[in-house]
DNA sequence: CATAGATCCTGTATGC
DNA sequence: TGCATACAGGATCTAT
């Protein structure tokens, strides 16, 4: 499942071929991954060139040269940017594809369950000096970006009445986590998902934030290292960093700080590993 | 308004 | 063997 690392993988691959290259033409195939861009991805990208790839969150986009619009792209749970000859056969579940008016490589989005999505919209400030795409403005700085305010997270956290993991999924308040490493950052922080948020004090929150940024360091430091052929596995079943998991996925597995056997409980339609003996709920 | 739950989607794994 | 069901979950929409 792509989250902050993997995006952020995908987003250095991203910038790396495809910066400086204008659009010579674009081919949709699947009408879903389109389906909240009004009008045609192709005539609003044709003869564009992208200046660069920038993300926030689980969110990628490439400002345009008419410097008021980008495309935008969420890779969902399955999707995948890559750069492939073309002469490299169709995937089996190609989505879209790009040309460019060099003799580079194609890009191509290919994703399984349609959950990711393409589309053109308008850029405005961030606030910050920068831009984003309007349309995912409502989504908040990530704990990696050197401007997330902890403080105010701190604040907006402990007024909500709710519990802490469906708060880390919620990327209104902190974008960039999933299911992965929400339940990774938890078991380092010995934080049972349920526990409330009015319950965590500064301290708390200000700890659940160093393993937030740990877990994602390291696997993004990991990732790198899977890049050269541009291609990240982003269906939860490769995984360079499966080996270092803790909790995701260990279910009925010894925790490997106490050697209690890892739980499994549903949790907001999906699965929440935890250690029951060493991850408080108070 | 804030929070909780339902929903979309398809390949893989499991159960009978 | 074959069919049916469960499961994976990010973001958005709907309901309370």
């Amino acid at each position: 499942m792509p989250e902050l690392p993997e995006v952020e993988v995908v987003r250095r691959g991203l910038d790396r071929w495809v910066t400086g290259r204008i659009f010579a033409d674009v081919e949709v195939l699947h009408a879903r991954v389109v389906r909240r861009h009004e009008g045609s991805l192709r005539d609003d990208l044709i003869g564009e060139q992208i200046r660069c790839v920038s993300r926030r969150g689980k969110y990628l986009w490439m400002p345009l040269s008419n410097s008021c619009s980008a495309l935008v792209a969420h890779l969902g749970m399955s999707g995948q940017l890559l750069m492939q000859s073309d002469s490299t056969p169709d995937e089996a579940h190609l989505r879209a594809r790009f040309t460019f008016t060099d003799p580079g490589p194609e890009l191509r989005f290919v994703d399984q369950r349609t959950f990711g999505g393409l589309m053109v919209a308008p850029l405005v400030g961030d606030g910050a000096g920068g831009q984003l795409p309007a349309i995912i403005s409502h989504i908040a700085r990530d704990p990696l970006d050197p401007a997330f305010d902890e403080v105010a997270f701190e604040m907006r956290l402990h007024a909500r009445d709710t519990e802490i993991k469906r708060a880390l999924l919620d990327q209104s308040l902190v974008s960039g986590i999933g299911n992965i490493y929400a339940d990774e950052s938890l078991w380092r922080a010995r934080l049972h998902g349920r526990c409330r948020t009015g319950l965590l004090d500064g301290a708390s929150v200000r700890v659940l934030l160093r393993h937030v940024r740990a877990v994602m360091s390291e696997a993004l430091h990991q990732g790198g290292t899977s890049f050269d052929s541009l291609y990240v596995n982003v269906n939860g079943e490769s995984g360079y960093f499966d080996r270092s998991l803790d909790a995701y996925g260990q279910e009925g597995e010894p925790c490997s700080r106490c050697g209690t056997l890892i739980e499994r409980e549903r949790f907001m339609n999906r699965s929440s590993a935890f250690c029951p003996r060493c991850q408080s709920i108070s």
